[in-house]
DNA sequence: GATGAATGAGCATTCATTCAT
DNA sequence: GATGAATGAATGCTCATTCAT
């Protein structure tokens, strides 16, 4: 069936309900795509709604519509990026493996990501952070998300004595940390590499340092965990 | 009582050297001190300008008579809690101690002052970051700084094996970020009660459970190292 | 009556094809109209932008849609003002008539259009001097262009001996002076009748005082040189 | 007799009258040569008071004892400058000589003053157009004291017919207009050599040619009129 | 008399947001 | 639904002027 402009395609009944409902939806889309590139690359704090809408090619009315003002356009990229992420990391982690593997998984899929839309990375990680309560909250939300998931390492490590009531918060926020500075300096070469020193650094206070670097070369052999 | 001449009017000698110099720095902290405490208060970027003049009680032109704008007054609020920071730090670190008993000092000591002085520790530890490129460079040199002395532990513990060579790194950001999130909630009180999961998170990697524990306790017991 | 779509609500064809492009037009027509009015009335340098926003009954905004800042508004007042004389001029000037004749009816509809529109007479005159760099080199550029007009007299009539190099110069610096001075001291009134001394002024030197005053009553008794 | 530092130089009697009323004046001429130079280089309106008090190497608060604001400090310079113009100019005209002898020394000394103090030239025809109503006025007051020394040149030459009334207005003009222009250009190499052409545009309507080259080379011949 | 720190009104400019078309 | 012209509050900053020392 030839494609039609979209001020046409509206006529099949059946295409209807999707245009109204979807098609908007796909603007919405394309809006927060050109809003991550254009945080990205200018920072939340100096760039104008007009950068978007400039780069989305749409109205300003049209981002109004769409967004309630510029905080609810980052709020909106993030959630959509975390998202993403969410979804490259359940395809990725499979709930029959060990913890160690499922993190080495999550740790591995989640420098992949980095390295492949450092854009994405940069705004999920950096400028999130410059853009008001809400979207720290969501941002912070997140990280005890990760936290959580790693201190289910507790009870697969079984470590003696237990690492302190603070050292996954320390540690996932010591990650984020250095992943931002690495985005932020733009040494975003090799971020790949960097997976054997994290995931040694999350594996070894539950594992120790002999299991945890068996349980990372097990990982590298068969990386996706299939 | 007559009226003297102006550069006689000063009896005690030293006042009149402080005059014209020193009387401009102390305005100049004056302002510095109320600038920290809003930019803590309403984040560096929701500050204005008017907002600092007005808490310092000074004109506008005054601001701009010590400050080349907000930017470069961030800068200096940095500068001077760095400085104090570093101050106390150097009058609690005895030399001649261990690697171990010097950390824990360091560790304990910026504890203290986070729990004293959280305005100047929120400016320091996060409204910095949203200060522009100079701000952030200063913010990352401290950091680097610390990543140095702690780098320092490797020779004092000879951990085996040792360490991934970004340990350091993800320690210290998730040290810093652990206390950026406390101030971020406000959750203030108990900082100081840390100490321990904090000392233990950067000793254990370098000297085992056991030996941090013990340096822990032979410093918890008496804390300034005397 | 019906509501219709906007592309259609405005009968005359003529009039769509105006909307976008030309209504803006003619809303920095507007606006450039009201800020020659500022501009001769305060003087450049003490009009605010916000004189001028206020007379043209826009926002801020609006005014720096259509200009870069104030300078670039009294550039854009003079290139107005500029082209309007020259569209009066060149109406007024018949190529196939002596150099004498078209300098008469040039200097004539000089001094008519100053008397009918002192203020832009000010602003092209007067305050272009005072807007800078930009806006000085227009002007010159105007003064150069009667020069060259001027200069061509020495073909006409050759006048022996020939004036000095630097006589045109002068003597258009000199009615333009003239001009000026008469507005600035709000002498408006029978500036028309100036016409005789001015021309006199610039024909004499090429043709002698004889055939210039003879010029003149030619032109004087069928003015617009028909 | 040794020279006192200023401030202990108060002593005797008649000093102290002296230094009082003219200790003073000295001081003001000093900040007045410094502004020529600043007002010169920088442009009335962009120079700030605080520019010249740089330059004078005073304190702002003797500014404003010496000058009710940078408007009067702007007109205290042309004073000076016309004054010393007039000096100078007395000191070449000879009353005893004939108009066009007394013209061409007047000009000639005007021509040498410029191409030696260029930066006074600039602020006397220049500057002074933008500094407000007093100063233009003051302008003002001495082109018109120009434009009566050459009405005078009527008299002188009896021409027939005579120059229309408006005829020394635009050469004054005209004359002050193309200094201005070589000013603002910084075209300042060779002003002294349109002494011909000024003196034969003033003297030829007055004269006729042939009489005026006449004058022009007898005044050349033995130039400060001597 | 001289100084310069302090003042604050005033300015040009930006940009998130609204709303008529 | 989409558009973008218009808005105007808000901001950072300058500089002429004052006044306590």
């Amino acid at each position: 069936m030839a494609r039609l402009p979209a001020h046409l395609s509206k006529a099949p009944v059946g295409r209807e309900r999707l245009s109204r409902e979807a098609l908007s939806e796909l603007q919405r889309e394309r809006i927060v795509d050109a809003a991550i590139e254009v945080f990205a690359k200018r920072g939340y704090q100096s760039t104008t709604v007009d950068n978007i809408v400039s780069a989305a090619k749409i109205g300003v009315g049209s981002f109004y519509a769409h967004f309630e003002g510029k905080d609810d356009c980052l709020l909106q990229c993030y959630v959509r990026i975390a998202a993403e992420a969410r979804e490259r990391i359940d395809a990725v982690v499979d709930p029959s493996r060990s913890w160690a593997q499922q993190t080495c998984a999550v740790l591995h899929e989640l420098l992949a990501m980095i390295a492949a839309e450092p854009l994405k990375a940069r705004v999920a990680l950096l400028e999130v952070q410059t853009g008001g309560t809400a979207a720290v909250a969501l941002y912070t939300a997140s990280v005890q998300e990760a936290i959580g998931f790693m201190t289910a390492g507790r009870a697969a490590g079984k470590p003696d004595p237990p690492p302190p009531a603070t050292f996954e918060e320390a540690t996932v926020s010591g990650i984020a940390w250095l992943l931002q500075q690495r985005l932020a300096r733009g040494e975003l070469d090799g971020v790949e590499d960097l997976f054997p020193e994290v995931a040694e650094v999350v594996l070894e206070p539950y594992l120790g340092a002999e299991q945890a670097a068996k349980e990372i070369a097990d990982f590298t052999a068969v990386p996706v965990g299939g």
